[in-house]
DNA sequence: CGTCGTGCTTGACACTGACAAGTGTAACGC
DNA sequence: GCGTTACACTTGTCAGTGTCAAGCACGACG
């Protein structure tokens, strides 16, 4: 019986991971089969069921993975060296979305995901924290107002519309933008 | 070999979409396979690709009768008898993803539907003017403009982000509420 | 009475995720 | 040295899936 939590040392399961992320980027998600991943990363069929558990946990893996490297985009100073404002952070968190559309979607699909996985609840959570730091006028931690919300809700639905064709991508930051001049509005 | 186009008047085709219709609500998206939809039917397991040409054919036609669905919604008349505002399209845009979550997420998973089909594109078409001609000022038919999907994306982040348990189900009323009142805002 | 097409079924294939059991190998106690 | 044990996989197998070719019943038509 395989161990409960293998350890993470070797060098099995960043290798699958890698071979998941390369068949995701290529193929897509249904691309992704526990054992089209295995034959990428040279390794027998069941190995990524033994390294993960299942294919919900090999996704998951991924998909934390997705959250960590949003959060670290959106984290990134502007080039003035100020933090990004609203509309900066919207370009951005849609330009993730579509530098890795595949990625992107599978960050948002619980039904393939290991919903109670420890390391995708924290790390959905840090970038959900990013988003909130940058939208609050003081710039510091807490729980997500409704302009949070209601940006965040935003920026995935440009994103998610702009991934699957409904919204041309070239029009994606004029709504972004038009959105942020709508907030920035005096009421 | 099975004619391309077999025609719809017998009962085969409507029997596999409620079949369909009744795995998906039960089951989700990925319950919705062709042999299920078979038993469901109580027809030889094959029936499905015969009727339907294969799976993403199946999965269009269900999409096309929720498009379908949805524009409906959007073009009743509110109890007032007037035309609905955006705070109340918004709200049925939600309501209706979020009474049927997974019919709402198949319509928008290109991935897995037949993207040049006809029907499919006129009812995906017929939605967006829904919302289009209640989102001008004039009430007319045209191109959408930067509101209109604006206020599209809000509507589709919100709803996606509540049915997969981003958003609390109870707040998304509030949100939409809220970014109409932005919306109406005088700028 | 044949024969022909239509509408569906039967049968098969390759592929998938999951599981049980097997295999090699390294570490450890003696 | 040797036996035992735990680990890190691999091999083998099973049920389920989508798809395709072939078969079959049956009514229409000559």
């Amino acid at each position: 019986m395989p161990p409960a939590d293998p350890p993470d040392t070797d060098g099995l399961r960043p290798a699958l991971l890698r071979a998941a992320r390369a068949e995701l980027a290529e193929g897509g998600r249904a691309a992704v089969s526990l054992r089209a991943v295995a034959r990428r990363a040279g390794v027998s069929h069941a190995a990524p069921a033994y390294a993960f558990g299942d294919r919900a946990g090999l996704l998951t893996a991924v998909a934390t993975h997705g959250y960590r490297e949003l959060a670290a985009t959106m984290d990134e100073p502007a080039a003035s060296g100020e933090p990004a404002d609203l509309a900066e952070l919207g370009r951005r968190y849609v330009a993730f979305a579509q530098r890795e559309p595949a990625l992107y979607e599978l960050m948002f699909r619980p039904a393939e995901l290991a919903g109670d996985d420890a390391d995708l609840t924290s790390a959905r959570a840090a970038s959900l924290r990013a988003l909130t730091r940058r939208t609050r006028p003081d710039g510091a931690d807490g729980p997500p107002g409704e302009v949070t919300l209601i940006s965040w809700a935003l920026a995935h639905g440009v994103a998610s519309l702009a991934a699957q064709g409904a919204l041309p991508a070239s029009a994606t930051d004029a709504l972004v933008d038009g959105f942020a001049a709508l907030v920035s509005t005096p009421s």
